[in-house]
DNA sequence: GCATGTGAATGGATTCACAGCT
DNA sequence: AGCTGTGAATCCATTCACATGC
């Protein structure tokens, strides 16, 4: 009847893949140090988790582990990458080279592990044609559409300013990008078939200062 | 009796905080178009938020609106810029003159309206004594203690590698910085007396794969 | 015995809906 | 009438505690 936006069918919440990743990564070093097994207390121990919470989290996918044993870490490791879809690469675009979009393009866990940038744009004809410091090109605007469809874009990074960011969005969605990282400080205008996520940087420098303000009488500090 | 963590009494949670530096944001903006009043409801439908939660969330502070009117668009503004505390000057220090770290010392929401980065730091010698393109002076790693002294520096931020983000945060911490926002993807050994936000980029877009595997099979397009 | 997987209990946060003020 | 401020209701997430299985 009514066009149906992308839904997930059973999947599970924003907060719990976040720290699926957060467990990805404890298992990566888990391996590189050579251990096979690990319980949900090991890891909460080790990382400063909940067990209980990352029993839940893992439950959902099926029975992972082994009562009375733990969890495999190489096999636990591989199901997770498989299920937040970084076991085969996802091509990136991100567009605006200036110093973030610069410093993402560079940006050690960007470019590697499942994703992989194809390139940037931006509108100074200054900066077309050279390249970030990793290699990846800067690109002229105008070729949104055709990067896009010829590299199979399936994730935009916008690193516009706050002013620019909603055209770029705009652009991106119609050029069939479903996923969008966004981090100039507006709140966008969505469509309900492209995912967006925001990073406020500046939120959190605030968040921070909202502590410091509330603690101010108390002591804090140096031993 | 024991010995007290800096607790905030009466302080708000962090997601409401996060929504009053978006509140701040809105108002800046209508401030700017010269609209000296507005509602919940007005601010929810522009902004793509929740009046509801508007409500509550500044009631937390005294009855700032007026009844069948709604709220003082400057008046509010400016409790909201005393709420989050930055109503004055904190200083930033900025550890790592990488990418990411001279992207945000240039970045614009970094170095206004509160907040001024007086340096960073680094231990490449080649970096050292060069400014970043907004001026801020890169000094050596050793002078951390002496700069976060005399420049009086409230919050530092780590950007620097996963493996010596621990080193910087204590380092930090003993120098009695008491907030910290920090970008290396590793979970922290933290200090009570220490507040640390931690931004997770790789998270993000892991997240955001996660989605796009989600949608795999639904259709997810162009117009 | 030991660690998982899970219903039940708790704790927060969001939303609803309306009383109360202008 | 209109909009705020707020108890009550709802929703979601986390934690507890134990039955289940190795």
């Amino acid at each position: 009847m009514t066009q149906r936006p992308v839904i997930d069918n059973d999947a599970v919440s924003e907060l719990t893949t976040g720290r699926l990743s957060v467990y990805l990564r404890c298992l990566t070093y888990l391996e590189s140090i050579e251990q096979t097994t690990v319980s949900s207390q090991e890891l909460a121990k080790r990382f400063h988790l909940n067990s209980a919470q990352i029993r839940k989290d893992l439950a959902h996918f099926g029975e992972l582990g082994t009562r009375g044993v733990g969890y495999n870490v190489s096999r636990l490791k591989a199901h997770l990458s498989r299920t937040l879809g970084i076991d085969r690469q996802r091509n990136v675009l991100i567009v605006g080279a200036g110093n973030l979009g610069l410093a993402l393009a560079d940006y050690r866990g960007f470019n590697t592990n499942g994703f992989h940038i194809v390139a940037l744009l931006d509108v100074d004809p200054e900066k077309i044609g050279k390249t970030s410091r990793s290699g990846a090109p800067i690109a002229v605007w105008d070729e949104l559409q055709t990067i896009v469809r010829s590299q199979a874009v399936e994730i935009g990074i916008i690193a516009v300013s706050a002013e620019a960011a909603q055209n770029v969005h705009d652009a991106l969605a119609s050029a069939g990008v479903c996923a969008i990282l966004n981090f100039a400080p507006v709140q966008l205008r969505l469509r309900d078939d492209v995912k967006v996520k925001s990073v406020d940087l500046r939120i959190n420098l605030e968040s921070l200062s909202y502590y410091l303000k509330n603690s101010e009488d108390a002591a804090c500090g140096t031993d």
